[in-house]
DNA sequence: TAAATTAGTTAGCATAGCTAACTATAATTC
DNA sequence: GAATTATAGTTAGCTATGCTAACTAATTTA
């Protein structure tokens, strides 16, 4: 009889104590992995930022900025920080010389190839423990996790 | 016929693309979440310390690094940034002199109430629309994911 | 052409991670 | 019991990542 809001499945106090749950997993997985991949000398928001650009194709800064939900003058230092190490390439835009089109060298796919191999060597490794019963929820989860982030605005 | 290691579920290739999802999603997720944790005027490694504190009482500060997974130094100046907002109260081990005992206080309790309260207005909406089998696949990947976790070094 | 908008940068601030080197207390060993 | 070793936390100093405000340069619009 809850008319005030709404709800497609379980009550208001259940979806709180999920997205708490879910949130304070989600922060000491990342913790984990972190640990990891400072093993390639790059920070996270760097490897997340080459990791849009290595798989979704060259980008503007402000494309990149909001792909990866930040703002653009935080997209700007990491963007030089990845030129630094050359592992993006910056071109102008032909037709409108604001922007700048980014795109990732091969030292930078070879980069996210190899932390990838890390992370594997650890995340994955956790993952491969578990049956396949508990990998298919996890993989029931990322979709249903995807298509949250998708609908947020 | 892969008997270097041993796979309880899935393949090698697949549980390694599985973890880069996952990873990618969670990245994405936490980016959302936390522009509105910025609301409360602490930041995610504050509110994450005193969650600890709140729903698993007081620690030691060495107690409190290892659950946050952090080196002692980090976890002493996140304390005492709490203990200057007075989010905690630190008392000194009547046993050990060394020791310091960390508790929220009442104020801090509060706030994590309030940041509750921010998240579920966010990410608890999302989770909102979806339908009750989205959800139950949600909960499910959280328990694989506590043990996972639990199981990590 | 002048004004407004858009793309990105620079400067400056705070948080959060680390290592190295320190102090103080407790435990161990001789 | 004194000297050594180990443990708990802090301080100093570095890097990275987030932000806003204020700027430059280029494009669009009025």
């Amino acid at each position: 009889m809850n008319k005030v809001k709404p709800q497609q499945g379980g009550s208001r106090a259940e979806t709180m104590a999920l997205a708490d749950r879910l949130h304070s997993a989600v922060i000491h997985l990342l913790r984990r992995v972190r640990r990891r991949d400072a093993a390639l000398g790059e920070g996270p928001a760097r490897l997340s930022a080459l990791s849009v650009l290595v798989f979704g194709g060259p980008k503007t800064l402000g494309g990149l900025a909001s792909a990866e939900q930040v703002k653009p003058p935080t997209m700007s230092r990491i963007v030089s920080g990845l030129a630094r190490s050359r592992l993006v390439r910056i071109s102008a835009d032909s037709k409108d010389a604001r922007r700048m089109r980014i795109r990732a060298t091969e030292k930078g796919k070879r980069l996210l190839i190899r932390g990838r191999r890390f992370r594997v060597e650890n995340f994955a490794a956790q993952l491969g423990k578990l049956g396949s019963a508990d990998l298919a929820k996890l993989e029931d989860a990322v979709v249903v996790l995807n298509d949250v982030l998708e609908k947020w605005i």
